[in-house]
DNA sequence: AATGAATGAGATTTCATTCAT
DNA sequence: TATGAATGAAATCTCATTCAT
């Protein structure tokens, strides 16, 4: 997906053989093979191959293939949760904060649109023991976001009688879903797309 | 999933033994046993032991595991594309045939949640040349949709500066995501999530 | 090792074609490598390959590699433990019991050697799980035998101040030692070494 | 086993970190673990973890995890070839000399129980190559000890009509065999069983 | 004397699919 | 209409060993 884009940073194209260490060319090879062909469709010798390694590398550095997923999975909710903490514990009203903080994450997603990608459609995959962690992490995030939307029902800026669960569940389906549709070389620009999602929310919750 | 629920009508049960015709039986085994699991984490055997027939029998009417995956699939989005004519090319204002619309894929979704499931996790695992008519199929269906919020901004009823493709995609990112997060015997009820989720959209495109 | 034995029986040769069923086949095969070359050296592929047939044919009779091994164990035991009780528990004196079980149990080893080879070498190479259902079953034929010790040392037929656990112990270390010198084409014949076995073990624990 | 009895003289848990040199260590090490889980059970990275140094080190000491095994094997070997040395070449009747060294064969054998489960268990995991040592070192100390019963059966000691051969065999199967089920906390002591073992020999072998 | 990244060969196992019956 | 034994290809993972430092 992303890595087909043209004019992309140099160094950073994980079919290269050395810009990148080789732990980190494993993750990032993986990663967009996962987005292109799913994560049970891509054997270890495919990543191995193109990151331009052998076997016995990659399982020095991780232990299972399902270990690349996990690792994939993790660092991009870390990355959102982060800036979603940055975002809401910040000042100002409420709805602000959500306004932004709803352009933020879509813009996040399409900037890691392979990591995004891999991580709806395969976490699945995981053995549920692995499953546990994430979806806890998952769960977290979820909570921030739908507590913010609770702070601006509460504070009178956005209307109280929609629940708010089922907007952010329905907020993020949408952005869940921007890996099945958007194209980096199309015509909407990542921050376009941002402010019309968080205008759509926002205006779904607004008064009056 | 749903077909878990108790107080279910008689003769859906997959797992049981005979109330279906073996071939309508394997379909609706495999719908939940790949909602639950996956497709790739399901064996064809998985399949024809919890049908209570061979690998012979499933063979004979399916030529291949992807075929299960394609008729469910087809199905449900046959189904959907049927639901959706119906209500846009009815009468009345297209907003509110907008809102009709979006009311009613919700619920049809819930109605047929394994199969659902299936459908957005699981298509990209079908095979190039079999994901080309599936894709075409649900391209026609998103059109369709679009072509209904446009018509409605042309009509001036929906305010016409927001992209209906964007809006659109933000609201089947929802509708696809509602596999997971929807509990059946959870407190919210399939018409509800429908009214809410039509709610917003048309909120979304309000004008004003 | 008995396999290379001259004037075998004919049709028993596990490297040939098809002179048993697949199933069977393949366990005697298997034992006869496992005996050779021990059970981590032999890799499935020696096994099948020998056996005439592929992998997939004996992962479809058996589970995984240890059930070949468990199978091969428990045939013997199973037997061993028949012949045992057939014999213990029929009439005369403790003392001519003891020496006909211990003749036998030299012979019966002699008779299965790749099989006894296998059991005593390999067992431990079973994964913990496994292992709980072997060795209780090989405890129980201890104790059956140590019971007819005692039995004999109760009826004043053999000396009471020797531990009849430690005799036991002794004798079959001797018996599980035979696969380690004892050829097929040597000049001992299985019935002396027998009788020879059981005579040491009574003298020691004969009275004066 | 026995590396792990309360009381042991200190120095000795192949577990610590720096009491013995790195060389002494590593054998410690791969004696205590081969005969817990089995040679092919253990791998290299497992020694050296234990041992508390890297992989490169051992390679620095011991050419090949084989190496290992051989060393161990020779070990509890040399050491028990010379103790029947001094034993079966020592003054008085040859019953006597094969008495104490039926007797000490046990007692050695239970001091150094990891090294002899090994021994007994993993020899036949080496290469044909190395194995023709082992064997030839094995085979020399059952002849002397061969030799000690047939210096007794032609002094008239012994009974001259039963096979030495065998009854060695018998022997030694049941040293071999303590490994089994000897348990250090249990209530017989090595010189007890020794004694025992001994005992019943030199009863098989008695005239009248 | 020691490290630890990397290799490369081989092991077990899984599974969709076929075919004679 | 259905069986189930058998195939064969591929997948994940393990591990003893090497080598530059």
């Amino acid at each position: 997906m992303r890595s087909d884009a043209p004019g992309r940073a140099p160094g950073r194209d994980p079919r290269a053989g050395a810009e990148l260490p080789v732990q980190a060319r494993l993750l990032a090879v993986a990663s967009s093979l996962f987005a292109e062909r799913g994560f049970a469709q891509t054997s270890v010798q495919d990543i191995v191959e193109r990151a331009g390694v052998t076997k016995g590398a990659m399982y020095h550095y991780y232990s299972a293939k399902d270990d690349l997923l996990q690792e994939i999975y993790t660092r991009l909710l870390d990355l959102q949760s982060r800036r979603l903490a940055g975002i809401a514990d910040g000042g100002g009203p409420a709805a602000e904060r959500l306004r932004a903080a709803a352009a933020d994450v879509v813009v996040t997603t399409l900037d890691h649109l392979d990591d995004a990608v891999v991580s709806m459609r395969s976490m699945h995959m995981l053995p549920e023991s692995r499953q546990a962690a994430v979806r806890s992490g998952r769960r977290r995030y979820h909570e921030r976001f739908r507590a913010l939307v609770e702070e601006g029902q509460q504070a009178g800026e956005l209307r109280p009688e929609v629940s708010a669960d089922l907007v952010v569940h329905q907020f993020f389906g949408g952005v869940h879903h921007l890996g099945t549709w958007y194209r980096p070389d199309g015509e909407l620009r990542p921050e376009e797309i941002g402010r019309t999602f968080a205008d759509l929310l926002l205006r779904g919750l607004a008064i009056g």
